[in-house]
DNA sequence: CAATCAATTGACTGATCGGTCAGTTGGAAA
DNA sequence: TTTCCAACTGACCGATCAGTCAATTGATTG
């Protein structure tokens, strides 16, 4: 069943992918929903709170897909590459759709908001851990099967983030989705490189 | 000589990155460069286009930089890491004045205008391209020296961008100005496991 | 001196902003 | 049947938004 709750979310986060929080008023988003100004705030306190719960709900979406990439029973090496698939395709049928590689909700709002408005700073630092934690297990796997070094995982899940929303940032520069992959394929080689 | 030109241009930079585009108004733009409305458009047409102004000055600014370093006589895998140091500098700079972390101006603007804007997405591009010729000058003089193989230079400019830009979306997603040299160490390897 | 014009002023506009609130609705509990 | 409350409505608020414009200044020309 979807709530009038969920709706919203949803609205928030393809509107404010699509352009950008500040760009996004709430009336425009209200009538995109299909509700009332009143029960936006009925829902909640804020705009900014309105996009918090929509970074989380994006999270949970990726760090899902992530989730079933760790878990599934392809090489690790495949699945380090597969990591960087899924904003790529999310990305494709944007731009299909629409005409333009929208990012990642994440990236996006920390780049706009990161130093502006702290509570959706948190929410963005949560969504980073949630996201660390299944490429975390790919690494360890990457070590056990013999094809990474024994270096620090948490570091490194740090580096294949960087590495995805580098690329995502690209991509949306020169409004080519194919850039999200551009660091896929050294992936490996730069985990490698190391410290332990 | 600094022009009125110039003052609006250093203020919009300086507001821009400490907030975002969205957020800095005209006339608290105009008041913090101690110039009247009328003055700001005189000199622009419009909003936009004075941050096409400033993303072309800072653009500048970092390419001087980065030609610097190409052109110094460090060693070539110096030079690549030192590449990161410019971004890690000005961050460093502005933590401390002002208690966190802004990021890039290029990759911030990207990210909130770059589906919106596209005269301002434009001079983002232009502000890449001038990015890359140093850059991959760096990477011609690493092959010369044999530390790197023979990859496509152009692509490879892409690459080390990504990685600086990756690094600074961790840094400002986390307020920590040392996540932007995190993806230093691993550059040369993953450039040379790219395919030629 | 007169004429010119880029530079600058600051009050002003209509539109839109995020957010509020008194009131209505409809289904569930008593 | 009455009560109750979460869900929802939509008109409304003061503030701020990007942008305009007629008037003024002052330095540079002929």
């Amino acid at each position: 069943m979807t709530t009038t709750r969920d709706i919203l979310i949803d609205t928030a986060t393809e509107l404010f992918l699509g352009r950008n929080f500040g760009a996004v008023g709430t009336t425009e988003l209200c009538k995109s929903a299909g509700v009332n100004k009143g029960t936006l705030y009925h829902y909640f306190p804020s705009k900014s709170d309105l996009l918090a719960a929509a970074i989380e709900r994006y999270a949970t979406s990726f760090g899902q897909a992530f989730r079933d990439i760790a878990d599934s029973d392809a090489a690790p090496e495949e699945k380090l590459r597969q990591l960087f698939d899924v904003p790529a395709r999310a990305n494709r049928d944007w731009k299909t759709r629409h005409g333009f590689a929208q990012g990642c909700l994440v990236g996006n709002m920390s780049l706009e908001l990161g130093a502006v408005d702290i509570p959706v700073r948190e929410a963005i630092k949560h969504a980073l851990t949630t996201w660390k934690a299944p490429v975390r297990d790919i690494l360890h796997q990457l070590i056990e099967t013999g094809s990474l070094a024994r270096i620090d995982c948490d570091k490194g899940a740090d580096v294949v983030i960087g590495l995805i929303q580098g690329g995502l940032l690209l991509a949306k520069a020169q409004n080519d989705p194919s850039h999200i992959t551009l660091l896929a394929p050294g992936a490996l080689a730069h985990l490698n490189s190391l410290k332990p």
